[in-house]
DNA sequence: CGTCTTTGACCCGCGC
DNA sequence: GCGCGGGTCAAAGACG
């Protein structure tokens, strides 16, 4: 996660969810070097963990706030609904909200109410929603590994903004009529914009890390935001349960922790097979 | 050789 | 009707 709000982290306090970990589990007997380097390993984990936490919690307090923003956007756009001017001022404050709210916009979906607004003869449009992925601004690729498989058909420089739309198809199954749209924030060359279009018409999606088609973290964690925003009174758990999974995933994909995990079991091993004497 | 990406050309809707 | 701009197609090249 690289957000740029992590150094103002330090003096928030999260009261929304506590999605903390306790990873003080380790006994401070361990006098082996394994040991040690667990131990070690273990606090440095907690310690991001802790940051990990109050960054979430951070993003969580922006996306009510934006979601409040949102409804009441909403309340006095309908109300305007019949005025002349209502097209233009959308447009202006559609413009806005995108602009300046890409930070916890991950958050957001911008879909079907705003959409079938904009455009109210379509009644069949397909479902659309925005995605904002913060990347790394000197990445200049416009791939979003979300977890599906996408063939890119076509590349695109629009007027409103000076980074190419790149056009892709879902290509995880023959017929899936999902399309996404990626570009550049003009706001933050650092957000890719990614806007979907329909619905998959298969099931889970691939789990394996494949190039640039392949599941990955952060993918998962943007598929946890959403749901999140989607079920925004649900569950704490959930929230949890990801940061132990990912806990889980990072310390089993880390060589050094599954060695010297490996070194202290064997050692353990060999204290308890080989009793001293 | 098959698959994927690139990119110029083309299509189509919309506003004037 | 015309021009503009977004979206799509498809040929050519890259790559494994």
């Amino acid at each position: 996660m690289s957000l740029d709000s992590e150094a103002n982290l330090s003096s928030m306090e999260p009261t929304c969810v506590d999605t903390s970990l306790n990873l003080n589990v380790i006994p401070s007997s361990h006098t082996d070097i394994a040991g040690e380097f667990l131990v070690e390993e273990l606090r440095r984990l907690n310690c991001e963990n802790k940051m990990l936490t109050a960054t979430l919690n951070h993003v969580y307090e922006n996306c009510l706030a934006l979601q409040k923003h949102l409804s009441e956007f909403n309340r006095l756009k309908k109300a305007n609904f019949d005025k002349e001017e209502t097209a233009s001022l959308k447009r202006k404050v559609d413009s806005e909200n995108c602009a300046n709210l890409f930070c916890v916009n991950a958050l957001t979906e911008c879909s079907s109410e705003e959409e079938t607004f904009k455009k109210p003869k379509q009644s069949t449009t397909p479902k659309v929603h925005k995605v904002f992925v913060r990347t790394d601004a000197s990445d200049t690729s416009l791939y979003v590994r979300d977890g599906y498989q996408w063939r890119k058909y076509g590349q695109k420089v629009t007027r409103d903004n000076p980074s190419p739309r790149a056009y892709f198809k879902c290509s995880y199954a023959p017929g899936c009529p999902v399309k996404k749209k990626v570009q550049r924030s003009v706001e933050d060359r650092s957000v890719l914009v990614t806007t979907y279009e329909g619905e998959h018409n298969h099931g889970e999606h691939q789990t394996e890390t494949s190039g640039n088609s392949g599941k990955s973290e952060s993918g998962e964690a943007l598929e946890l935001v959403q749901s999140r925003v989607v079920d925004m009174n649900g569950q704490k758990s959930l929230v949890q349960q990801f940061l132990v999974q990912q806990m889980a995933t990072s310390l089993t994909r880390d060589p050094n922790f599954t060695a010297a995990l490996a070194s202290a079991i064997s050692g353990n091993l060999h204290h308890t097979s080989t009793p001293k004497r």
